[in-house]
DNA sequence: CTCCAACTTAAAGTCCACTTGAAGGCAAGC
DNA sequence: GCTTGCCTTCAAGTGGACTTTAAGTTGGAG
């Protein structure tokens, strides 16, 4: 297997080559092998962007994914690392749609219950009591 | 009714005077009158800030409440602004939702079907197959 | 008169995940 | 020897919604 130039690497993982340079700058990557100047990858640095790239996917933030390479005692398994940082992230997204439904739940209302004319009258119903109210109040 | 200097504004909708100040400066609030340089304001910017607030709290950008505000005909009614409105933040927050519960099912998958000892061994599979295979494979 | 709190402005900083730009290096092909 | 094309670094820019900072003004209490 040669190695890989950086921007063959980008185009395997879909990724641009700015992209993969800012990992290695901010030490999700170990810092490359360089000949004269440019670097030079092998097989696994695809396997780790993967990685990367599927914890993207799964919502995890890139400092969350920094935990889940180096975060862990070295003989902790793969598994184990993904199942502790997959629970913390699930009820973050649990808290997450509850957001998303309570606005739903609001904007809806909004739109059936909302009969303002001016958005002033309309303020001031929300101001008094929360509530947007019909004209007839 | 006297006049209110900014942080009582502040006080009474629950937001900080800065953020007060940014919003006139974007556009959001007309420019307060003052005197000697100092914001003094009525009643009405309570209800305006009222409107604001809910709106941010219905997932709308501070971009999204300014059309609310100008982006339609003078003579629209309020009601008529907020339906427009929450149609699209509504099909923008059922997309969001179907994204979260996209990666909901994959981090439970990856709960339950990751058993992979080393991350490369996990990166390999996830490059290959798209999954984290088992250690037996 | 002095001090303090509250106000003013403009500019810069924050967070996140990058991208873009400037300025330059290196190897191959013509 | 020149162009082309890919690479390098470092610094700065992006977006959204503000906050923070610096430097200065105003009004009132003591």
């Amino acid at each position: 297997m040669p190695p890989m130039s950086i921007s063959e690497v980008a185009r395997q993982v879909g990724l641009q080559s700015s992209a993969i340079r800012y990992y290695e700058q901010i030490g999700l990557l170990p810092p490359a092998h360089r000949t004269s100047g440019q670097r030079h990858y092998d097989t696994s640095v695809l396997y780790r962007l993967a990685i990367v790239n599927r914890a993207r996917q799964l919502g995890f933030t890139l400092d969350e994914i920094r935990q889940l390479f180096f975060g862990f005692g070295k003989v902790t398994p793969a598994s184990t690392r993904w199942r502790a940082l997959s629970e913390k992230k699930l009820s973050e997204l649990n808290n997450l749609m509850d957001g998303i439904k309570t606005m739903q739940r609001l904007l809806r209302r909004m739109m059936t219950r909302c009969h303002c004319e001016t958005m002033d009258q309309c303020g001031r119903g929300i101001f008094r009591s929360g509530k947007c109210l019909p004209i007839t109040n």
